[in-house]
DNA sequence: GCCTGAATGTTCGTGTCACTAACGTTTACC
DNA sequence: GGTAAACGTTAGTGACACGAACATTCAGGC
C-alpha cells in the first residue's frame, strides 16, 4: 500500500500521513526496528545498550540514580540489571555504605560489549539516514533536538537530585 | 544538539543522546504522548483514529483490506472494530457476497467523532513544533518524509494484491 | 534515642503499538 | 472436486514506558 508517484485513484495518501506526528513516530519506528535488529544480532535491546552506556559514562551507581541518568524507569531497571548479571556484563554488589542500595558496575565483558553495540548503532544510523546528505542529517538532528529540548524543557520539572 | 549555554552541568549527555535515532525516539515519544492525551480526552486512541480517517478516506471496505490500508495489523483490526463498534462510530456489516468478509463503514456518528479527533490533532502538531519557526516545520516535515519513503519502499518488498 | 518520612529495590500490573501462530470458515483456482 | 488462498478471530509475545504497593533501610526533627 506505499503510495507511488503514479498511485492514482483511491488513496492519494492520508492526510494523517503527512502529519508531523505521524510521520514522526513512523520514522521512529523504522529507526527502532533497526537499531532493534542491530542490538539483537548481539543479544541485546535498548535498555542494555543505554544501561551499559551510562555506567560508562558516569561510573558505578546505584539503581535509582542507573535509573535517572538513563531515563529507565526503576522497575524496568530491576529486570535489566537481572539481564546483565545473568551475562556477566555488569556485577550488582550491595553498598556496604547503604544497606538498601545496589552498587552496579560495569565488567571488562562489559566494556567490550558495549564498544560492540556502539559500533553497531553506529552503522545503524548510517542506515537509517542513507537517503539523507550530511548537510540534511545535521539539519534533522538540529530540528530534532530543538524539539525535543524545548519539550524536555516542559515537561521535566525534575527536582534537583 | 544544542548546548544551550544553560546546559546543566552534571550529565553532559551520554554520546546516545546525540544518536538521530535517539533523538527520533525520543521525539516520537513526546509527540506520541502529546497525540495520546488528546486523543483519550475523547475516548480514543492512535488506531481508533487511523480506522476512522481511513474510513472516511477511501470508503467502507473489510477488515483485511483495511488493515492494508490503515497498517493495522488484522488480529489488531478485530479489537478496534470491536471497540469502534460498541462506541456506534463504526458497523460491522455481513458482506452478502463474500461470507468470510464483514464490511466496515462509519456511522454519522463515528463522521462527528473523527472530526473531533482531527481538531485534536491539528492542535497536537502546533504544540509539538511549537519551538519551530513555519520554515523549520515544513523542513523537518521534508526530512522525515524522505527517510520515511525511502525506508518504506526498502522494507516493503510486499507482493501487491 | 525515637519516630516519622523518605529512599531503595522488588514484584506485579497496565497501556500502546506491532507482530506471530494457529484455527475454522469460506471462496477461488485449476 | 480438491487444494490453496483469503478472511476473521483468539491468544500470545516483545519492547518500551509507567503506576501502585510493599518491606527494608536510612535520615532528619525533636
Amino acid at each position: 500500500m506505499q503510495n507511488p508517484p503514479q498511485t492514482p485513484p483511491e488513496h492519494p495518501a492520508a492526510r494523517w500521513e503527512r502529519t508531523p506526528s505521524w510521520l514522526l513516530n513512523q520514522t521512529a519506528h523504522h529507526a527502532q526496528r533497526l537499531v532493534a535488529d542491530g542490538f539483537s544480532s548481539l543479544n541485546a535491546r535498548g535498555y542494555h545498550y543505554r544501561l551499559l552506556a551510562t555506567l560508562h559514562d558516569s561510573g558505578p551507581a546505584s539503581q535509582a540514580e542507573l535509573g535517572r541518568r538513563s531515563g529507565i524507569h526503576v522497575s524496568d531497571m530491576v529486570a535489566t540489571v537481572n539481564e546483565l548479571t545473568e551475562a556477566a556484563l555488569v556485577e550488582r554488589t550491595p553498598d556496604p555504605a547503604d544497606r538498601r542500595r545496589n552498587i552496579i558496575s560495569l565488567t571488562t565483558e562489559g566494556q567490550h560489549r558495549l564498544r560492540r553495540l556502539e559500533e553497531q548503532l553506529a552503522a545503524t544510523q548510517d542506515t537509517l539516514l542513507a537517503p539523507l546528505s550530511p548537510d540534511e542529517r545535521a539539519h534533522l538532528t538540529d530540528l530534532l533536538a530543538t524539539v525535543l529540548d524545548h519539550h524536555e524543557q516542559h515537561t521535566r520539572t525534575r527536582p534537583p537530585h
